[in-house]
DNA sequence: TATGAATGAGCATTCATTCAT
DNA sequence: TATGAATGAATGCTCATTCAT
């Protein structure tokens, strides 16, 4: 009963749910410590404790359970970011929260966060092309540019390249997140909170001190 | 006389250097066709059009030749940028040179800057560890802090985390690079000049217009 | 309650005689469209609509199945065939019967005339050699040579070595549904009045023209 | 050097095609001794006493592998037969030296005739068409029946359905070499001998007998 | 110096079979 | 009876590396 056969409106048991969860589990767990490049069938199931077959009999191969490893993933952050940023009233507050939003998300899943980015800039398809490259971003994107274009709108931001600034918070975030990880102590959240400070500081369109004197990162 | 034995103070004949600066070619043209992944060593030397034994004559291992590919661009950008940077009288200009400065480099060089970005994305040590992350990008950062803290010295700059800059900015122009490779016809210039003034915004003391009238990106 | 128990003599069950039907139907199908190498019990199952462990439960195994298979198309054929050859008054009557009826069989049961062809080629046993090579043939082989050596008694038929025709004859005619399968707008019918007619052509005492004006396959 | 780079007018290095030789040879063996589903690249290495590598390194995949086995045979029954049917004066002499011929190499290369038939049999296609079935027994059928056609002109033999016999002589001599195959003591010869005689049977034009008193197969 | 040859570990995937429920 | 789950061996193939010549 391949998962391929299941979209079809079939429901999954309980126990084949709760194997699925098991797996992607240690497959995040052992994308975060390996690296992707490293992370085999064999080594997750490996850390999974149960058999190589396991994998390839509840997922149609190694590309659907990395599919489902993202999925898991986004949907988590999406679910714990997107209700604060609608709680907001102003668009700099949205972009305060949001980035507050998936630095805590990565401060209490660590490894999820890690093994998110390492399927994002390594899985490939089969001719070699990224499978979650450049052009699955375009949505982030586009979410941002909604954003900053309602932020010109109400007269808060001030004019400017939405995609290049949507190109450029996306990937300070990523930034933000690699050099936690590569070193652990960094304090996250002050991080967070700067690389807010400086975002609205590039776009608001009063350049009066919008943030208290901020602490510095350790 | 495997390259690992070349520290020792021995030179280099110059036979010997064309050779290494041939295969570090055809792998720079090797990575930025096909990706890293699929950049074996066979593939390299034929692009080279020698035998696969060669690099391991030439290089102690894959490794090595990638260090080498890294330390060639590397240099190479910094021949470039560092110069054009120190001509400039005030920081902001500085940061703007620097900037304009690598998307030229880039726009010349196409391959080496691809290259250059595959292999930090995916190289990695044996124990799975990235090989080029976070550690090696040190000096980098403390190149542009020492440029922030200048311009915070001398007024032109306000007060902020220079090491959430420096993460900031690196991680901006890295991504500026990478859409650029996924949108090929994305306009790399315009889009340097309106990460300068996004950067500049976000940092310089006086709030007033800072910069022309900007032309977007396409 | 494994089948390798029930040869014991004891009779199976009406629901369990059917479920193996279904189960050799299904196996038929699957044989028929993917060939025997993607006939995996698992596309069997499919197929049947069944889980893959019923077919464990009903079969000992893969083997058995086929055996089940072979056996059901075989007696099939039989019946079909046996009873027309019986009808006629001579040998050379009763050859070119035999042809024009497993030519009949096949156009009205393709499938299982290709599944047969599948596993008779493709089956083997845990050594590696063939399951229905040879030896499985022989009574076929005998009960040709029984025809022959009666043709041969009463005038009809030439002196001739009949294991060497009764191989030949079994091979033309295996040959004509293989060429069938491959062309499938071949026109088997006439196929096999042609062969019919070489086969006595090749064994009959008196060579003037034994059979009406022939028509030609297309 | 993979064998996908060589027929670029390259040569191939006499080490290299001792190599490829040994190689064909060992699968050859392996083949004839346990079947083609069995003879997995493993075990032809093991047989040649090789690693499993080296036919990865001197062949393109295990298709080309087999591609050369069966190049390798046919060219070499193609020279042992041609030249004497050449050397024929009747087109009836022709077909039985053709047969006479396969049946003699057969008897001296008897791995290589049992290969080629299980190749020919079992190899199959990434889509699961047979690689070597029946629309490659095109030039095959042709050839016979240029041969019937020039019997036909010149009078020697009768008007028949020349497809229908090309199909029927190849399977029977196909068949033949199966039968010896089950029953390694069988006469091949005069197999041969019989069978030569009953396809002339069935065509000449003469009834008279076109045989010496025949031997019987043991 | 340079080469082609060889190695052996590792890869994702398929499969018949077994088994507890 | 029937099922889904699990197993583990086997398959073709890729690759960095080693080595004799």
């Amino acid at each position: 009963m391949r998962s391929k056969n299941k979209p079809d409106g079939q429901k999954r048991s309980f126990i084949e749910r709760a194997r699925r969860e098991q797996i992607i589990d240690a497959a995040v767990r052992t994308i975060a410590e390996l690296g992707y490049p490293n992370a085999s069938l064999a080594r997750i199931a490996r850390t999974a404790g149960i058999s190589k077959g396991v994998i390839s009999y509840h997922f149609e191969g190694k590309d659907e359970l990395m599919d489902q490893v993202v999925m898991d993933v986004y949907t988590e952050i999406g679910e714990t970011v997107v209700p604060r940023m609608m709680a907001q009233d102003s668009s700099s507050e949205a972009l305060r929260v949001h980035i507050r939003g998936v630095a805590e998300y990565a401060l209490e899943h660590r490894e999820r966060m890690a093994a998110l980015a390492q399927i994002f800039i390594h899985a490939r398809d089969a001719r070699g092309n990224p499978r979650y490259g450049g052009l699955q971003a375009e949505p982030l994107y586009e979410g941002l540019e909604n954003l900053y274009r309602a932020g010109q709108e109400s007269g808060e931001f001030r004019d400017f390249d939405v995609r290049v600034m949507a190109v450029s918070q996306q990937s300070a975030v990523d930034g933000m997140f690699e050099y936690w990880r590569v070193h652990p102590d960094h304090d996250l959240p002050a991080h967070a909170e700067q690389l807010a400070d400086l975002l609205l500081h590039a776009i608001r369109v009063e350049p009066s001190s919008p943030a208290p004197p901020t602490t510095r990162s350790p």
